[in-house]
DNA sequence: ACATAAGCGAGACGGTACGTCTCGTCTTCTG
DNA sequence: CAGAAGACGAGACGTACCGTCTCGCTTATGT
């Protein structure tokens, strides 16, 4: 989460430039996505977005901050929520977008953050925080609401199938196990009942 | 993996002295513990082992290299790869310990253990090779003669059954999720049907 | 003065190295020379030194310090103390150096360190017992001496005619007058009674 | 100087609030006083005036005409320049009233920007023009008249004499030699021939 | 009367330098 | 030779100022 919330609006003084916001993060991403966590400096960032350190550091505490805003907003990590009572289909379109971001160019990106995240308390306390958490309370959501109508049993281990997904989605992310575009759908039909044709 | 082979022995002049092996390995592993990885800087070790900077380096190339072998000795993974006939059986008494591990002072250790593995081409292959790989090779050998045997139904996903445990184990892990004590239950009975009593 | 005393010699471990306190007050007075107090700047010193930023904050703790070092030991002001009956020739070779050096290179440099210690108490004391008491007092000692000898006159004030010349010369260094040849020959004729020939 | 002359006045818009001139000219001189010349910052000033850093540089063009001219105002330096056709008691009343000050509660101030003053071109070249000057020229004026009168003889060295009592005065000042109250008589005794009674 | 022009507090901006910290290497002395 | 101590070149860290530049508001004057 940014240093300031919203209430920024109504502020006296000459109010933060949106180019400089940009320029910030595009150039964060960038550079992590060639060089890793660790290749990541805020000199660097603000030569690169050719801008001052200070205004980095006004908007970010830390670098910590700063790469997980920027890999929040610019991998858009930040996905739809979609609620239509079709659990196979909602879960689909949750997680079909990362395993196709897994295999295209962002993946680099991606793998590097999820990896450096646990290494770097910082960025995995902030990671939590912003993104990955309203993602896992809708999956859960999405799981308890499938059982409260029927679509799975009264006794379906909720937590569990939520997580099923990215568990295994990551799993082959990290080993190199191919994400064959099937594989989502292997996933879903082992802890999801196939539907009845 | 250590700078020198195992042909030290016979070197000439004052041998290594073992007592700095220990100190070393344990104050990274104290610190890494504490601190995390970040938090684990070679002046800190060697000031908390009471020894030169050089006498790390002259062990290991980098901090990283220091901190995988610091974990891989202080918390070493001897599994066993049983193989009774009963999948439920068998799968429990090889991921339990895994569960057992990450709930324990070890867990900060295994974790970054983990990530280091994956962010390292070498490491990753040589581990594959030599730990991992059995295990894996093993888990789908188990849940194959299960299926084999009728106790899954003939389409059974082996694959994926055989990833699931270790999946969603580290997942937990990665997340911080509860590692309790029926995790392991839970997760066997979502991925293979109760066996009728 | 210098962070660390003159009982370094025999600490352990690798010794300070010599050439990098030359580099680094040969650096710094060159900078100074060129550019002023203002203009000096540590990383500016690091890099015309050849040198780490770190080997300079090993030695001086702070910009100001590191200055007032180099000028003290990089325009040293070792002065003869003169004494041979004729008044106006001893305050002339004591004093005409001075003068020599505030037109020459060294001007700004010895500027710096008047200043400097005029603001640091330890500074001004240190000085005052070492190199400008003795001058004093002996400036004082032959304006005396003249008189009681009855080429000043018997009511002559000793202690100010001591202090003009130094007080003279000073003022017009720090005001930018001119340094002209015959300036110390006028300031004698003004406090001192030309001899009758 | 400060940056607008006095056709400010007539000026359209709103006009300078002179509670702004006033306050930014007192933090000033009050920051100056308890942490010296590099102690002062623009942010420090307007912070502590209330007032913002705009209309700050709206009057003074830098920081070192800010501190130059608060020091100037506030510490009263702009001394009258007496000429009643007495060069010693023209002399007493410009130069007494520094002794005072150099005795009194504006000693820190004065002695710390005449210290300052020399460190930093700014500050010199400054103070050079809108104070000194004037002062100086005035001294050379008085002596000058004085030796046109036949007070002090025909071949009298105008310059020397006009800069000697502020030049041992400061002297005095900068060694922390005792500035009593008969100081300035001796001087005179000793620069300008005594007046025959 | 009300537009114009400037002053004002606040604070963002691109820079530069600060002094601290860590990295991985190098150098000396002692056992 | 190993080991402790620690200096070294390099360079990132986060802070503090600099002097400039918007903002939205307030305050006189001039038409």
């Amino acid at each position: 989460m940014a240093i300031s919330e919203e209430d920024i609006r109504t502020r006296a003084g000459r109010p933060r430039d949106p180019a400089c916001d940009a320029a910030i993060l595009q150039a964060t991403l960038d550079i992590f996505a060639e060089e890793g966590y660790a290749g990541v400096s805020i000199d660097g960032v603000a030569a690169r977005a050719g801008v001052g350190k200070a205004t980095i550091y006004r908007r970010y505490s830390s670098k910590a901050e700063l790469v997980v805003e920027a890999v929040r907003c610019g991998a858009s990590v930040d996905d739809l929520l979609p609620d239509t009572g079709d659990l196979r289909a909602d879960l689909t379109s949750m997680m079909q977008p990362l395993i196709e971001r897994l295999r295209g160019e962002d993946a680099k990106v991606l793998t590097t953050f999820a990896v450096e995240r646990v290494r770097d308390a910082d960025l995995q306390e902030q990671f939590n925080r912003s993104v990955i958490g309203k993602k896992r309370e809708h999956l859960r959501h999405l799981v308890a609401s499938a059982r409260d109508r029927g679509e799975l049993s009264a006794d379906a281990d909720v937590e569990l199938i939520a997580e099923a997904a990215p568990a295994m989605i990551w799993h082959h992310a990290f080993y190199g196990l191919p994400l064959d575009d099937n594989l989502l759908e292997r996933i879903l039909d082992l802890v999801i009942p196939k539907r009845p044709q």
